[in-house]
RNA sequence: UGGGGCGUCGUUCAACGGCAGGACACAGGCCUUUGACGCCUGGAAUGGUGGUUCGAAUCCACCCGCCCCAGCCA
């Protein structure tokens, strides 16, 4: 395991290969280019590793450029939770946030060139009129009425458009390609549309708007972007993203698509993610079910985890589906060096030690990362009376079962040796009140001195001195690896996983939690790991979330005995 | 059935004409004051058929399967 090393894959091929001939000097210029309009996730974590990655590999430089060409759909809330979330996974685009917007008028001037020299017309079809034209994926298009307006009259009308002198809809400038190509995206493609609702950067300033291919490949090329890597989708976009380079005569940028990411067990669309925020599926963005970067952080998982993530799953050109639990060991790996450990129960039952002094209190020392011993140690308040985890205790035991059960004796961590000696029950509902026990004050700290072993070790909490708190306990959103698959012809809504969030509201809490603050990950002993909710806590409320459980055995060995 | 792309253990990435390897997952064992962590072991793959070659996952041909494209979204 390293999560230094980036693996290599077929886009480091190419780099290589391109330094090798000192295509740009041996320049590395690459870019994040995300629109805003919604939250970064997980998938957009990939292509920040590796469009950064690569530039700190290679000694280049990568910035980060809001592709924002539709006001309709964007917005600066959008952009600023972007800046924060490249941040906060560590990369560093330095003075080079550059917004597709502040290019409005070079592009501007790219089409009025194109016009010019005959490779661009306006087109005054409808939108139904443009599609009907345009033919199908077998039948080649057929040319626009409008295409052999004359130059004069496309630079007149165009900049009407521009001064917003017609309505939505009643022209789009066009490239003139070929409307018979077997690629539809050179069947002419819109470049401009007139569109009047208001910019989050340019306010009024234009009504007309590049379309993404008519901005994107020019953007990197005024940029100097070397190495343009997007999504795979985009293929069949790249003739035309050539094409633009070359008939504007600009600075030459390469293309590069892969796979996007896609995660088991979760949905990692834009627009779908959009809809259970809209429709109060979830809490927000940063809900902590939520595979954004918002939400991962606020769950507790650290940068490193998700980078080294990135690094685990490479790149390369194959539609994948990446098991959601390669994700979960990342952040268990890392949290497992980092956690500081301490006790907790969340559904508690009460033990009395029936031979325990009644006042009597001991502090008994705890190692806080049994992984890095400069964590050191702290106290944990012992008395008479303990919480214990309910799973922690059984009225009758079995050969594999080694926790709590009558005449068993069991281990309390750091603690003290005790033997279950009977316990309370309720008849009426027939849950567990109380259990006894009788501790060995041999056995003080956990180990006993004539060397007799214990198969169970369990965590426990003194009722005298441990706090009380939520605890949120959060599992995968969907019920079923590929909620996103239209193969059953069902949608992804009807594939919640209703277990998703528990909330417990009573758990008991060493008393050592009573100064916590965000983004510091705990490790429950023997539970999972767990962080204060950074939300709650700027509401003045202690509320800890669960990250991860610890991977279990135990569980593994009851379900396959069902 | 037009165009573009992709097929390697259950999943994912590698192997670039020369012993198919790693990670996750899974199974078993060891260790253990966390049924955690760690350590060891194991099962497990080249879509198919031909061809070229001393030798093919790799090159060629044909076939099969999957993904993307007919926004004035990106």
């Amino acid at each position: 395991m390293n999560s230094e090393n980036s693996s290599h894959n077929f886009i480091r091929e190419i780099i290589d290969e391109d330094i090798k001939d000192n295509k740009h000097g041996g320049k590395i210029v690459t870019r994040f280019p995300p629109e805003p309009n919604g939250y970064l996730h997980i998938g957009h974590a990939k292509s920040i590793c590796l469009n950064f990655g690569i530039a700190k590999e290679y000694g280049g430089i990568c910035s980060l450029r809001f592709d924002d060409t539709n006001p309709a759909k964007e917005e600066s809330e959008y952009v600023e939770s972007i800046k924060e979330d490249v941040k906060w996974l560590g990369f560093d685009w330095q003075d080079r946030l550059y917004f597709t917007s502040d290019y409005f008028d070079k592009l501007y001037e790219f089409a009025i060139k194109l016009i010019s020299e005959g490779k661009a017309y306006v087109d005054s079809l409808s939108m139904e009129q443009i599609r009907d034209y345009r033919g199908t994926l077998k039948e080649p298009g057929k040319d626009s009425p409008y295409r052999s307006r004359s130059v004069e009259e496309n630079v007149e009308l165009f900049e009407k458009m521009k001064d917003g002198q017609f309505n939505e809809g009643s022209h789009v400038l066009r490239a003139k390609i070929d409307m018979s190509s077997a690629n539809i995206n050179m069947r002419d493609p819109v470049i401009y549309r007139i569109i009047k609702t208001s910019h989050h950067r340019t306010a009024s300033k234009f009504n007309i708007y590049p379309t993404y291919d008519f901005a994107h490949g020019q953007s990197d090329s005024l940029e100097g972007v070397t190495h343009s890597l997007c999504t795979l989708e985009f293929e069949d976009h790249r003739p035309l993203y050539d094409w633009f380079i070359k008939e504007l005569g600009i600075h030459v940028s390469r293309q590069i698509e892969f796979a996007r990411l896609n995660l088991s067990f979760t949905i990692l669309s834009k627009r779908k993610l959009s809809e259970l925020v809209k429709n109060n599926h979830v809490s927000g963005w940063d809900d902590p079910r939520m595979p954004t970067i918002s939400g991962l952080r606020r769950r507790g998982f650290t940068p490193e985890s998700i980078i080294n993530f990135c690094n685990q799953i490479g790149v390369s050109k194959n539609n994948s589906l990446i098991d959601i639990s390669l994700l979960e060991y990342c952040i268990r790996i890392d949290l497992n060096k980092k956690a500081l450990r301490v006790m907790a129960v969340l559904n508690p039952l009460k033990v009395i030690i029936d031979n325990y002094p009644d006042d009597l209190e001991e502090q008994l020392d705890a190692i806080n990362n049994p992984e890095d011993e400069s964590m050191g140690t702290r106290k944990v308040p012992f008395s008479k009376i303990l919480y214990i985890e309910r799973d922690d205790f059984r009225e009758q035991s079995s050969k594999k079962y080694f926790r709590l059960s009558p005449g068993k004796e069991v281990r309390l961590r750091y603690a003290y040796f005790v033997t279950c000696t009977g316990f309370t029950k309720d008849e009426s509902t027939g849950q567990v009140t109380e259990v006894h026990c009788t501790y060995d004050p041999r056995t003080k700290g956990g180990s006993s001195p004539d060397g007799r072993k214990v198969k169970g070790t369990i965590h426990w909490v003194s009722q005298k001195h441990c706090i009380e708190s939520e605890v949120r306990l959060y599992d995968r959103l969907f019920s079923v690896s590929e909620p996103d698959s239209v193969k059953n012809g069902k949608d992804y809504k009807e594939y919640f996983n209703q277990d998703s969030l528990k909330t417990l509201k009573s758990c008991k809490l060493e008393p050592s939690l009573r100064e916590v603050r965000p983004y510091c990950n705990y490790q429950f002993e023997r539970l999972g790991y767990f962080c204060i909710d950074p939300v709650e806590y700027e509401n003045n409320k202690i509320v800890f979330n669960r990250t991860i459980s610890l991977r279990d055995t135990w569980a593994k060995i009851q379900d396959s005995n069902k």
